[in-house]
DNA sequence: AATAATTAGTTAGAAGGGCTAATTGTTAGA
DNA sequence: TCTAACAATTAGCCCTTCTAACTAATTATT
């Protein structure tokens, strides 16, 4: 059988944003720390890429730079990332995670997660590799990256 | 292959947000009319529901009474919705899609699934298969309810 | 009938998310 | 040098979502 575009258009925009609700609960139910999505999400890639400057952050979630400048307002509030300046090109910020901002992300992956894996353990093997394929390919072609996973190492 | 449920959970977990984040650009873009995607669930189940209470929108959504409150607020404000007085049980409300609503909410709903069709059409059908597959089976495991696309006519 | 408990919805206040436009500083180039 | 480009921030807007506390209306209890 065949499915036009518009079916799977249609699945997707009813379906994702669902998930999306449960997924952001989650994340900000674990108290304390509570993390939104896009904190999670900063944390994240500073986490992985030590040193990264705001624009790369914003690149990284598809935000505007002064919307990054605010949400890493917030995380250094917390104490959960640092912003230095840098000698060789002081109009770039070097950003980190702090020790307690890498337990706090890993706080708030783990409780996601194991919901996750809870709702999806409950289901047909068959049905979890579809998942699994659909994502890779959804991946593909909303970030052009054929690479998936590498965020967790 | 076997895809383990934390395999699976880590894909959902990864690419979910970022569909979410498409959808929700997407769809403010559209100008005018602006809609956000919580305003178009909600105009959307109303549409669906004309004489809903508040907190049948609230469920429906996930969210607070509060919150919807405030959601409603807004909505009223622009035009797109009712608010009326039952008889019957004055503390109940009768909520009601105006023409202005159910026109800025088709635009929106055309808009973004146009955007995301788009996004589709480019690929395999065989992923398109799996895509609308995929997305069948969580709708049923997040929301319980077998049916999809109802939503759609 | 009077009182208590429940239910529907709102208000207030907080923290955050996201945008555009305008601004400040810094670096690179003609 | 002087200008253009760049990195980041500030200001100001509106929306999202929560908890806590409240009003008003209905139902249940005595």
């Amino acid at each position: 059988m065949s499915v036009p575009p518009e079916e799977a258009a249609k699945d997707v925009f009813e379906v994702v944003p669902i998930i999306m609700r449960e997924i952001r609960s989650v994340m900000r139910s674990k108290r304390p720390p509570v993390l939104t999505v896009p904190q999670y999400r900063a944390l994240s890639f500073v986490d992985r890429n030590a040193g990264a400057s705001l624009l790369d952050v914003a690149n990284h979630l598809g935000l505007t730079p002064p919307s990054t400048s605010k949400l890493v307002d917030g995380l250094i509030g917390h104490g959960l990332m640092t912003r230095e300046e840098q000698p060789v090109d002081r109009r770039r910020l070097k950003l980190a995670v702090t020790d307690r901002g890498h337990k706090d992300m890993i706080a708030a992956r783990q409780g996601t997660l194991a919901y996750l894996t809870d709702r999806l353990r409950n289901m047909d093997e068959g049905d979890r590799e579809v998942i699994a394929r659909a994502m890779k390919a959804l991946h593909l072609i909303f970030t052009g990256n054929p690479k998936i996973g590498e965020r967790w190492g």
